[in-house]
DNA sequence: ATGAAAGCGCTAACAC
DNA sequence: GTGTTAGCGCTTTCAT
């Protein structure tokens, strides 16, 4: 392979010139720049990015970590960030964290030692001490689905309470006369904000009763068992709104087990709006979370600090949107 | 951050034995070896990736190209890599090609210009100009589901063939007196052997005719297509065998439209073995793929031919599941 | 067993 | 406008 250093002498000009023309800055003739691409195109140089990012650290990397690939919420966030990391002509690193803090913690080591320019963070188990240390290293990260801390960094997350209100409120709509909520682990932002939206939207109800909510923790066996749990206090449940649509997927194939039918007996809406939802027999009525959208807008953000080197720490709220299916049609 | 220099310093020795300590070859006295270590405790020294990527031409990355990290069939694979890269220290850039060739090579450049170490195939469009592009530049690649070629390059696929053959028997077992086939791409090898397969198991039974194999594109809408393009010309089919899962998925959805019960009027089997098929009702009978496997051996393939040096040219076929589930239950 | 020094290929002061 | 040169932080001969 060429060099910088080939291309200068075909071209007869220094080395400094030819890395002016490379990255368009500092004064250069129009004339030489003509020499130098024409010196660069013989030998077909293209310049080494290695190289580059030890001289200038800057690696036109970035790190997406999150908790697990093969969880179908993710891949569409995945997309949404190579999308435009690509087109910025960045890289994205993939890291799977399992939510577990060490793990995390391993990969941001790695990944200061490679110099990324930015990682997203889709994980749930990032502490208040990585973020301070990251700051501190000057690596711009952006959070998903995350509160917003004194750090700086930009937070991305979707209207989580008022799509819960949406929810319900759908529930309320085509008649239901008393509606269950099955919710995810207390200590994700997200599953606290659906849950909340929950309780203000049927609190002042005479049936409400807490033990209409259930734990599913996010998961289709949770959702499952959370569903007969519910049945066996509640026979008389007609609506469910589950946190998320993983634990609908569950609570629908439990109500099958369980004899009842759905949407005439009970009506069931999830949030998310992954493609699990138009597969099932009904289909599921859904929140849907602009999933590709919040990738490709963290993406966009991350490395608009990282060009710009300004560090922002601005919180972006998403849309969601109430997609009703048959699971919810009377 | 501390250097390496500033290591050398305080240990007082050269910076070429700290660099032996470090990558534990050459010849070290045991007590500076001591020295060094505490040297780097004390520093907090971390060795800078990127710098001994340029001068060792080894950054410890490996790309994974694949068509679609939405598609469902590939998030299994991309963990399977990222297990076992992370496990051996490597760290992992994803790439989605969307199939298309001139989005596959723009990703080769820049993963040639990164030194990337190596490069895990699984997408379709790679050319046979490719691999000899990737082999003269000495960069490593294994290439998942492709046939073997004359070029030196490992290839990781399950046993199409096998596993059409075993849904077909599976079918036959459970009394089905005409089946079909929805197919995918030709042009895909996966697609083709399976094809075979049904049509070397079918062709001698006097209800064969060629018209019972209908093309499904591998997609959902085009297995509901297929599904009552199919039914138009052979109402009497009580089987249909389906190249993958995703066809699967549509062709019962479209089953259902059509009024035709699952199992009971047509028996319904597909191929992959992705989550969605647990998520239907009936859930889906079908031919699992070792997809997590594939991508796990892929990348041990890979990280051993890169650590070795030793490019082989070997093709690893790893076996298929028959997996009964409601869908085919009679 | 250890050190000096020449790269790896590029960027960016600084000088002209 | 262009060239010289000193890094970036590490690996690896080649001496000793």
């Amino acid at each position: 392979m060429a060099t910088i250093r080939d291309v200068a002498k075909l071209a007869g000009v220094s080395v400094a010139t030819v890395s002016r023309v490379l990255n368009k800055n500092g004064y250069v003739n129009k004339d030489t720049e003509q020499k130098v691409a024409k010196a660069i195109e013989q030998l077909n140089y293209e310049p080494n990015a290695v190289a580059r990012g030890l001289a200038g650290k800057q690696t036109g990397t970035i790190a997406l970590i999150l908790p697990d690939i093969a969880n179908p919420f993710f891949p569409g966030i995945a997309r949404g960030v190579e999308d435009v990391a690509q087109k910025h002509g960045f890289t994205v690193i993939l890291c799977n964290s399992d939510d577990q803090g060490h793990k995390e913690k391993s990969y941001i080591e790695m990944l200061r030692k490679k110099y990324v320019d930015g990682i997203i963070f889709a994980s749930n188990t990032l502490g208040q001490d990585d973020v301070e240390q990251m700051n501190k290293n000057n690596i711009p990260l952006v959070v998903l689905d995350r509160a917003p801390t004194s750090q700086s960094c930009s937070v991305i997350r979707s209207r989580n309470y008022k799509g819960a209100k949406l929810a319900v409120q759908h529930l309320l709509d085509i008649g239901c006369k008393k509606i269950a909520h099955l919710y995810g682990p207390q200590e994700l932002i997200t599953a606290k904000k659906r849950m909340l939206g929950y309780e203000e939207s049927v609190l002042h109800f005479p049936w409400y009763t807490p033990s209409l909510m259930v734990p599913g923790h996010f998961k289709m066996d949770g959702g499952l068992a959370a569903v007969k749990e519910l049945f066996a206090k509640h026979p008389d449940v007609d609506g469910i709104f589950c946190g998320n649509d993983l634990m609908a997927v569950g609570a629908l194939k439990g109500l099958h087990q369980l004899g009842v039918r759905v949407p005439d007996d009970v009506a069931l809406i999830g949030f998310d709006g992954i493609s699990l939802t138009e597969i099932t027999q009904p289909e599921l009525s859904t929140i849907a979370q602009p999933n590709y959208d919040m990738g490709s807008l963290a993406a966009k953000v991350l490395i608009e600090t990282i060009e710009s080197g300004v560090k922002e720490a601005k919180l972006y709220e998403l849309d969601v949107e109430l997609i009703v299916r048959d699971s919810t049609k009377r």
